[in-house]
DNA sequence: CCTACCGATCGGTAGG
DNA sequence: CCTACCGATCGGTAGG
């Protein structure tokens, strides 16, 4: 009566369901709950996802794989760390702002689930999401563009400062403003920027 | 039998209680589980805390009191932003680490508490913390030792990039390592550094 | 502070 | 045999 409502049931949980989870948090909602959402019986929910933390890995993955694609376009970009580092972050804009916000959904609520399902979503997660900042950080360390700072500490810093752009909690809602982007990177590339062009006196630590 | 076990049960329970919420998450969490922590009945619980949620905003109120005292002394310092922000920091590293955690923990779960209770605890939040940063910053934008831009950003930016230093549990657990938190102040001010002079600014090693 | 409970809801599963 | 569910209920636990 209400709809047809036959737009692939496995996806339109997923989509319910990722919403639900993000205003929630992995213990503040019930399969009951989002099976009402979906408008299916909570049996249903159970023969498309074999339990709830099967159904939230799952919602993960997904958004996982939207930001991997983006950025494995983005990924062909040549040159020095500016232009990889925007055209990275620019491919990340690109994919819807919730898909964004499951990377944090992810890092509040992993350590809920079983052990074995962080370990797997870890896995994922570094090799597609976190693996490619550090390969650029660490080419441009190896190219003398920024400092020889720890890269693994510089990729969190970078994340850190553009974090609020995952959410759309802690700052304005309006989210991806390119313009911000740009500044912000511009402010950790200026911030960590190394001897080659520039004055040789911030180099040395001991 | 087991122990003298009567060290001021309210704390007690707030200790507990701080390290279990911070391990499970607010709904993660039973108000049973932390009566059988602290070895209290469940209703003992509530002779101590009217409900869950009061339990939990003690919590996150404790936490912010130690990090605003800490906050108090260090502002007292005078220069540039430089000096003030480092000893900002200097002050906000030596509260605990699980103390500074609770900030952590308050960004996390503030949005599954009640509207009131959310709005009650965010104006203390920014006033006592985030303000003080923020203030900082627009002093230095005012005073043209970083560039005019947008000082509510900058203030996030610069919380990103020292959020690490926050948890203990997206990166290593050692924590406070003054070095890198030097580290990190020198590359937010040498990124946003304005077009007065770059005098001692720049110098952030000894 | 405890024992003894409540209305309701939790994640998950039965047979059809 | 299949896909795609349903109404009802399981044993336990939630906050109060």
């Amino acid at each position: 009566m209400t709809a047809p409502a036959t737009g692939d049931i496995h996806q339109r949980i997923l989509d319910q369901a990722t919403q639900l989870f993000m205003e929630r948090g992995y213990h503040g909602l019930s399969m009951r709950e989002i099976a009402e959402a979906v408008q299916v019986s909570k049996a249903g929910l159970y023969y498309h996802f074999q339990d709830k933390e099967q159904l939230f890995l799952a919602i993960l993955n997904y958004g996982l794989d939207q930001l991997n694609q983006a950025m494995q376009a983005a990924e062909q970009t040549s040159g020095g760390v500016e232009p990889r580092l925007q055209a990275l972050l620019r491919a990340i804009m690109r994919v819807s702002a919730s898909q964004r916000a499951v990377m944090r959904l992810a890092s509040h609520e992993l350590a809920h689930l079983s052990a074995a399902t962080q370990a797997s979503f870890r896995q994922r997660y570094y090799d597609q999401f976190i693996g490619r900042i550090e390969r650029i950080v660490r080419d441009a360390i190896a190219q003398g563009e920024i400092k020889a700072i720890d890269p693994h500490l510089a990729t969190w810093v970078f994340l850190g400062m553009v974090y609020p752009f995952f959410s759309g909690s802690d700052m304005r809602d309006g989210g991806a403003d390119p313009a911000q982007i740009e500044m912000i990177v511009g402010i950790f590339l200026n911030g960590v920027k190394g001897s080659k062009k520039s004055t040789a006196s911030l180099q040395m630590e001991s």
